[in-house]
DNA sequence: AGCAAAGCAGAACGAACATTCTGCTTTTAT
DNA sequence: ATAAAAGCAGAATGTTCGTTCTGCTTTGCT
């Protein structure tokens, strides 16, 4: 009785993702999403509403990635600062593997949206209040392992390496060299250590 | 024998500039320059050329300013710790004290613009070079003053307290508060003692 | 005062874009 | 096999925007 969907929603939104990621809300038009996914506007806006719709998953969507790839281990009761330094080389090694990886939905988001967009930027809030608790909720662990000064303050930490990931976001997509971005990384780590 | 310009370049300049610098490139329209600036198209064309151009100048200008206005005093010889620090504490006052202030251009231009337009990369790696360079001039004179650990990579340290301005940046605008953005500076500051 | 060069305000133009519409195609239940 | 619901590709629509054009005004020199 019905015409099956030829596109599976969830790669086609990964795509989106990926085209958001990389040029923003505003560069990006609905033209290019129909290209970078292959799907037809009706598609797209039967599936995913509008552009600023389809956006707002995307921003969910991403969030969810970057939770299952970077943030989640720091759940983990054996998390040290290690795992904490190891969510900061990932970042550099993808943004020094192709220039396309050198973009960052929440730092997009931030720029052209959160000003004037309620919705987003309550979500952006939520999401990057979501970054600075798993910091510290990793942080704690290291704590409790003795690798952080003594005196550090776990809360305003996490804050610290969430900023610290967006500044290295924003010096990647500045192009800054590989040697710079990893220098930086250093330094931010040198921030919790004595 | 010819008529007077009625506005002053200079100023429609810095009126440019406040706007550019709220709302980024893509999202600022000629007519809000038009509208910020009193000045015509006309006039805004005949002397700026087009937006593009307009920008780019817009961008020479902020860069200046934030030279004078904080840069500058790192390259005394009597430059300190705590001249570096007054540079990220004005910069919470000034996010903190109206949404309007919530902008970085340089931020803006390297999440819009630098990518695609070559000519504006290497103008924002420039100013972005002229940060790092006068955060290390001013951290070689608090060197010398012994405020610093004894092992801290001048030339990378300079890069990271320029990354952390702009991770700074991502964060008033994203709405973080100003106790936040406080311990932020305090973990960025920590990074350079021991 | 008069005139020509240059400024100005706003209309006009053309392109880009988000969104909707249309005519055709595919699918599956009968 | 057929019909109708739903998908699809691309044309159409309305808006926004950058840029240019037009008709008028101002200015300073003669």
């Amino acid at each position: 009785m019905v015409r099956t969907r030829a596109f599976d929603p969830s790669t086609a939104l990964s795509r989106a993702v990926d085209v958001f990621t990389a040029k923003g809300y505003s560069e990006t038009s609905m033209d290019d999403i129909v290209q970078a996914t292959g799907v037809s506007r009706y598609g797209l806006y039967g599936t995913f509403g509008n552009k600023r719709e389809l956006f707002e998953k995307a921003l969910d969507r991403y969030a969810e990635n970057m939770g299952k790839a970077s943030y989640l281990r720091l759940l983990e009761p054996d998390a040290s600062l290690a795992h904490i330094r190891g969510i900061f080389d990932d970042r550099v090694e993808a943004t020094c593997s192709s220039a396309e990886n050198r973009g960052c939905l929440f730092v997009h988001t931030a720029m052209e949206l959160a000003p004037h967009d309620d919705d987003i930027r309550s979500v952006l809030q939520k999401f990057m209040g979501g970054m600075a608790k798993a910091f510290s909720v990793g942080l704690e662990s290291a704590k409790e392992r003795n690798e952080l000064k003594a005196d550090l303050d776990i809360k305003a930490a996490g804050e610290f390496l969430t900023g610290a990931m967006f500044g290295l976001a924003v010096l990647a997509r500045s192009g800054f060299s590989r040697e710079s971005l990893e220098g930086f990384v250093d330094n931010t780590m040198a921030a919790l250590t004595d």
